[in-house]
RNA sequence: GGGCGCUUAGCUCAGCUGGUUCAGAGCACCUCGUUUACACCGAGGGGGUCGGGGGUUCGAAUCCCUCAGCGCCCA
């Protein structure tokens, strides 16, 4: 038969993709018989393309899933995608904008036709983009965020926090992207260090010729002061107590208050106060009862109440200011200084303005007990467990979560107001309308008379409640699918969403849930380039993953991804890895070929072929015991590397070189058939890492009965081995590779064949396996000698000396100083072990294992140079 | 400013509760090889006083302290 000499990816994987389709082996339902085993994707934004980072995350998700479904489990992959408030708003915004609408022309009913008509048609790009990938998915559960299902839970949560008490309304300061016109999460702001000025102005004491200088970042805000503020400890203003300051420009006067919160040494130690737009600030006019003077429109230009530079951005006030308070000789310097602004995670240039804002927070305080304990107590167990200290922290200093989105896009907030300050709650307007007249026994409430809040919930607000809702555990409790998939097995995703979504799914869970909402969560890391930065658009370091894997193969990529991905550590992408993924592959595709390629002849099985079975049945048993260990550790980089090296070291290099017959000739049948066996359980162990390459030699193995597929084989389960003897044919290999160094030494080929003598005390043990050797090592004969071989290159492999004679090719060059050196080092080694033994105290300490050890260690050594002394 | 973590071969990383699976792996590198599966290959090889210093211990890459450098999270 004829197989091309290159594993081609391109030709096997839509054709294996779509079988594994339409024969449904990527769907699951409750299978009492069967041990369930879910994971939940955690859905990429409907506006995402797939990029690295997802690349990794899916992979190592698909390898779990598929490993599971090989062992016989209910494997249930959950996949969908998320409706990303601001993002998608944005996008779809930007999108009218192009066509000529703007967002307040249309109404919300129309802006969100239009909105789900850019999501049907963009939507599900990533979706497809992982079946490249090879992704085994439940493609038939596939959700979306803004499902009816979890919308309806979005509202019932809502509606149940606040009939708990659990969230509330209120004014506060929050983190405002004036871009996105919203408000976010702290989570969402991301800090960065920026070269700034810092601006020292004067401010005149009222009824004095004295000013006073205060520092700031933000001179714009002068325009919103209502305090002067000083630490009561600072001498140089003590008499400045109780008196009143002018504010620049507006010629307002404000008090000059006392706090210890000032920093006496930060600029000149006097604090300028606008409580509307600082968060500092705004915990001081609380505490001291001062002015809120909110200065800037939602958009971030100045509104009329700063008087001034109206209708300009903060930026182009804060320029003009500066100049005014120059002209005006208020401005007594400017330094330089390089401090931390906030930036919007949506809107990566634009700084985010604290402001004060009407919005529901959920009070987290109530929510987190049994979320921290379980984590604690390890019920939920984090991998790799640091991160359980992060989480911890998190939890025990968490914040009130504000969960108003000033947006179109997601589950409008079920609260309705009405009257003065009424609010109610419910699943419908007429619902809380009943609330509404129930709270104020005024019967003669209306429809008419509520409104609905006009913002929607934070995404993650929705997402969170993902883990239920997927299979309607909210509404249907009871349903056999939430009974039986809930808790899921394990959550895969990057450690940098613990707080927006672990965190939240956890609290959740234990709140909504039956129980938690997963048992373990696998951290994965960043993928960075090589130089450690982050893979972002901006920076052009991503490389495009459908060409990666149009270039490597999705299995070749699958493997560079996971060889360096150790678990929670960032991972540095190097497309090097997805080569050495392909060169896997392609070694793979080869060694089978070779054995297609065997003529199969009615013929006894030669010795080394027997040696090759028994070792590698034991090796394949030894290996699958660590695969086992490391699965369940969720090393899968490691578990990766030791079926690579089964299969590449072990398997080609050793394995079908013993049982290859020579050339020309054919191979007996017992031994085609342990090839062919030892080659299918090898596509078991590795089909998780890699699917496509696997099912295609699979199938081409042997014809297969209809369903009989790779991807839904067992996985083989371990058997007993013998380590002695796993170690005995490692000393034959040992052997094997001296002889050959001998010939790299003196330039021998390997096509001349060399002589070998073993001085061993047990020589009838090693005879069974001279025929490895012969083949191998390209040997004539090998004999028992007593005596030390003149000309020959003699190595030692525990207590037997080996002499590989030289004949024509006689080297002066004698191994002496190698030797001396060897005996030198062994001599010492001696010296420290017997400084030990003579120890009382470690000969009494030390457990009778390790004291044991060292006597064998030692004996070891001096049979070793007694041997080597004989060689000089 | 508060907290967490890291530093082991040129690179990326393993080394669990101190003692031969304790100095490892992959890649890279060097030498040799057009052997009849694979050059996307084969055979062989070199390379680290485990960041510095101190301590605990019979014994430390492993535990403690300290210094230096780096990273991250939170404000």
């Amino acid at each position: 038969m004829s197989i091309s000499a290159k594993y081609d990816p391109s030709e096997v994987e839509n054709k294996r993709y779509k079988e594994w389709m339409d024969k449904g082996f990527f769907s699951s339902k409750p299978n009492p018989e069967k041990e369930p085993y879910t994971i939940l994707i955690p859905p990429p934004n409907v506006t995402g393309v797939l990029h690295m980072g997802h690349m990794l995350n899916n992979t190592i998700q698909d390898v779990l899933i598929r490993k599971a479904r090989m062992e016989g489990k209910e494997a249930c992959w959950v996949p969908g995608t998320d409706h990303a408030s601001i993002a998608t708003e944005a996008k779809v915004v930007n999108l009218l904008r192009e066509k000529g609408i703007t967002k307040a022309d249309l109404t919300r009913e129309e802006f969100l036709a239009h909105a789900f008509e850019w999501k049907e048609k963009y939507g599900g790009i990533i979706l497809n983009q992982l079946q490249r990938l090879g992704a085994s998915c439940d493609w038939d559960r596939t959700f979306f965020t803004m499902d009816e299902k979890n919308s309806k839970a979005v509202v019932d949560v809502f509606i149940s926090y606040f009939n708990k008490g659990y969230i509330y309304r209120d004014y506060k300061m929050v983190n405002w992207d004036p871009q996105a016109q919203t408000t976010i999460s702290n989570e969402e702001v991301i800090y960065k260090d920026v070269d700034a000025a810092l601006y020292y102005v004067e401010y005149q004491v009222e009824g004095s010729d004295e000013k006073i200088t205060i520092a700031t970042t933000r001179p714009e805000t002068i325009l919103g002061d209502s305090a002067i503020c000083i630490n009561p400890e600072d001498e140089r203003y003590t008499h400045l107590k109780g008196k009143r300051a002018i504010v620049p420009l507006v010629n307002r006067s404000i008090p000059i208050i006392e706090d210890e919160y000032v920093d006496i040494e930060f600029g000149t130690g006097c604090l300028k106060v606008t409580p509307a737009h600082d968060t500092n600030d705004y915990d001081l006019g609380q505490k001291h009862n001062l002015e809120t003077i909110d200065i800037l429109n939602d958009d971030a230009t100045l509104n009329e109440a700063a008087q001034f530079f109206v209708g300009q951005s903060r930026e182009e006030a804060r320029k003009n200011i500066t100049k005014q308070l120059k002209e005006e000789g208020s401005l007594v310097k400017t330094e330089s200084l390089r401090h931390n602004v906030g930036f919007s995670e949506r809107n990566p240039d634009t700084v985010i303005e604290p402001k004060l804002s009407l919005q529901w927070f959920v009070d987290m305080q109530k929510l987190v007990g049994p979320a921290l304990d379980n984590v604690m107590n390890d019920n939920i167990q984090f991998f790799p467990d640091k991160f359980k200290n992060t989480y911890k922290h998190w939890l025990e200093n968490i914040k009130d979560w504000p969960i108003s989105r000033q947006l179109w896009w997601g589950q409008q907030i079920p609260a309705y107001y009405y009257g003065e300050d009424g609010v109610a709650v419910g699943k419908t307007k007429e619902e809380a309308l009943a609330m509404a007249i129930k709270d104020t026994g005024n019967a003669a409430l209306t429809l008419d008379d509520l409104r609905q809040d006009e913002d929607v919930v934070d995404t993650w607000f929705s997402s969170a409640l993902l883990p239920i809702s997927v299979f309607d555990g909210f509404e249907n409790p009871d349903n056999e699918e939430y009974k039986y998939y809930y808790p899921t097995q394990v959550l895969v995703t990057g450690w940098d969403i613990i707080f927006f979504w672990v965190a939240r799914m956890i609290l959740s869970g234990y709140e909504f849930g039956k129980d938690k909402p997963f048992e373990k969560v696998y951290f994965t890391g960043m993928v960075r380039d090589l130089k450690r930065r982050k893979m972002s658009k901006s920076l052009g370091n991503s490389p495009d993953a459908l060409g990666l894997i149009d270039q490597y193969g999705a299995d070749g990529v699958r493997v560079g991804m996971l060889l360096s991905a150790a678990a929670g550590n960032d991972l540095l992408f190097d497309e090097k890895l997805c080569e050495q993924g392909r060169n896997f592959s392609n070694k793979i595709w080869n060694a089978f070929r070779l054995i297609k390629s065997w003529e199969i002849k009615d013929q006894p099985q030669e010795a080394s072929a027997a040696t090759a079975n028994k070792w590698f049945n034991n090796r394949v048993n030894q290996v699958l015991e660590e695969l086992d260990d490391l699965f369940t550790k969720f090393r899968l980089s490691e578990a990766l590397m030791s079926t690579y090296k089964l299969i590449w070291d072990d398997f080609c290099s050793w394995y079908l070189e013993m049982i290859k017959p020579k050339y020309g000739e054919a191979i007996d049948q017992q031994s085609y058939d342990e090839a062919i066996g030892h080659i299918e359980k090898m596509m078991r162990i590795i089909h998780p890492f890699m699917p496509f390459l696997s099912e295609e030699i699979w199938h081409n193995i042997k014809e297969r009965e209809e369903n009989d597929y790779l991807i839904v084989a067992e996985w083989p389960k371990v058997e007993s081995f013998d380590t002695d003897y796993i170690k005995q044919i490692a000393n034959v290999f040992d052997a094997i590779s001296n002889v050959r160094n001998t010939r790299n030494t003196y330039g021998i080929s390997p096509k001349e064949a060399l002589a070998l003598k073993i001085k061993s005390t047990d020589y009838s043990a090693l005879e069974n396996e001279f025929a490895v050797i012969t083949k191998l090592a390209n040997v004539s004969s090998i004999d028992e000698t007593s005596t030390k071989e003149d000309n020959a290159e003699s190595f030692i492999i525990d207590r037997d000396e080996y002499f590989v004679l030289l004949g024509d090719h006689a080297n002066a060059d004698d191994q002496k100083e190698e030797v001396e050196a060897e005996i030198k080092r062994l001599k010492g080694f001696i010296f420290g072990i017997d400084k030990k033994l003579s120890n009382e105290k470690f000969v009494n300490n030390a457990p009778e294992q390790v004291v044991a050890m060292e006597q064998k260690k030692k004996a070891d050594a001096e049979a070793k140079i007694a041997m080597l002394e004989a060689k000089l």
